[in-house]
DNA sequence: GGCCATCCAGTAACAACCGA
DNA sequence: TCGGTTGTTACTGGATGGCC
């Protein structure tokens, strides 16, 4: 690495903030990003217009950032960008994910979209590794199964505000790619049990305890998945939830810059969240959240 | 319009894992 | 060791689309 004294004065102490770029500061800029609104892109807009709107956002997103200037924010908004888009174009592989074996038959976005296109059911034999109905329980061991990730969970939960309770296919193909649309059915189901389940007793803790993006624990008003949501379809979280999140503690799913938008699109997953990882990890992507273009969203 | 095939969501049962 | 939690699988029934 290059020493702050070649760098030279004036750029030392910009490149050493920024090597301390912490994963505390990371989730603050995901806040912040999720808490200022993009600003909407006409049709047609100039883009010398869009690229001061962009300024103005990313003005208001540095204000959020306590001890970060406004150039620092940039430059880290701007590695994000150039990361995802690296990954997005293949340069960078999706790294696999934690603890799923699988992963390296789903883990791109583009498998993962191949997995769901009218393929995903049993009959269509998706797991390729054939434990459908077609391989008996004698032939194939049982699966052993993967524990969902809080990552995936929130994803999840994203999913479900957005498409509603029912429609795990979107919520598979569009929030969380590394489930098949059975996976997050199931998923679901356990969900559901659990929040209802949550009034009576709550015994052992569980991912299922979290009923919001933010992780916070929201008093139970979902129906179980064989009902419905307080007669909504789509009453779910976010939207229904009894407490919804205060504005300075944006949920991840408020974070819906316009569909199209170069930025945002890219730098966010599919979910409408900028991913993060760790300091030292490289890409900010998570194959969970990664990539689905939109041009590949069907339905 | 009726029939059939396919897709898809919901549900129950099962097995593995884990904590008290 | 036992019971709770979780993920997977098998099964069922409704919805949808194509064909006659």
């Amino acid at each position: 690495m290059a020493s702050p004294a070649a760098a030279g004065a004036a750029g030392e102490g910009r490149q050493e903030e920024e090597a301390r770029w912490s994963w505390e500061d990371d989730k603050a800029l995901e806040n912040a990003i999720a808490a200022v609104p993009y600003p909407v892109e006409e049709e047609g807009a100039d883009e010398a217009v869009a690229a001061a709107e962009e300024d103005r956002w990313l003005e208001a997103v540095a204000a959020r950032m306590l001890g970060k200037t406004l150039s620092q924010v940039k430059q880290q908004y701007k590695c994000l960008v150039e990361d995802v888009m690296a990954v997005e174009a293949g340069r960078i592989p999706t790294p696999p994910y934690p603890g799923d074996d699988s992963s390296s038959s789903r883990a791109t976005g583009e498998q993962a979209a191949k997995n769901h296109h009218g393929l995903s059911d049993r009959r269509g034999g998706f797991e390729s590794g054939g434990q459908g109905k077609g391989s008996s329980k004698s032939d194939q061991e049982r699966r052993k199964g993967i524990p969902w990730t809080e990552e995936e969970h929130r994803l999840f939960l994203l999913g479900l505000d957005k498409f509603g309770k029912g429609d795990w296919r979107s919520i598979s193909r569009n929030f969380v790619v590394s489930r098949t649309p059975t996976q997050v059915a199931s998923h679901a189901q356990k969900y559901f049990i659990r929040l209802n389940s949550m009034n009576r007793d709550r015994r052992r803790s569980s991912i299922h305890d979290i009923t919001n993006v933010n992780g916070g624990d929201v008093p139970s008003s979902q129906g179980p998945i064989t009902g419905q949501v307080n007669g909504s379809p789509t009453a779910t979280i976010g939207s229904s939830m009894k407490h919804p999140p205060p504005p300075n503690m944006p949920t991840i799913g408020m974070y819906r810059p316009p569909m199209g938008h170069p930025v945002p699109s890219h730098m966010v997953s599919a979910v409408g969240t900028p991913v993060m990882l760790p300091p030292g990890h490289s890409p900010y992507v998570m194959p969970v959240a990664y990539p689905v273009p939109s041009s590949t969203m069907h339905q």
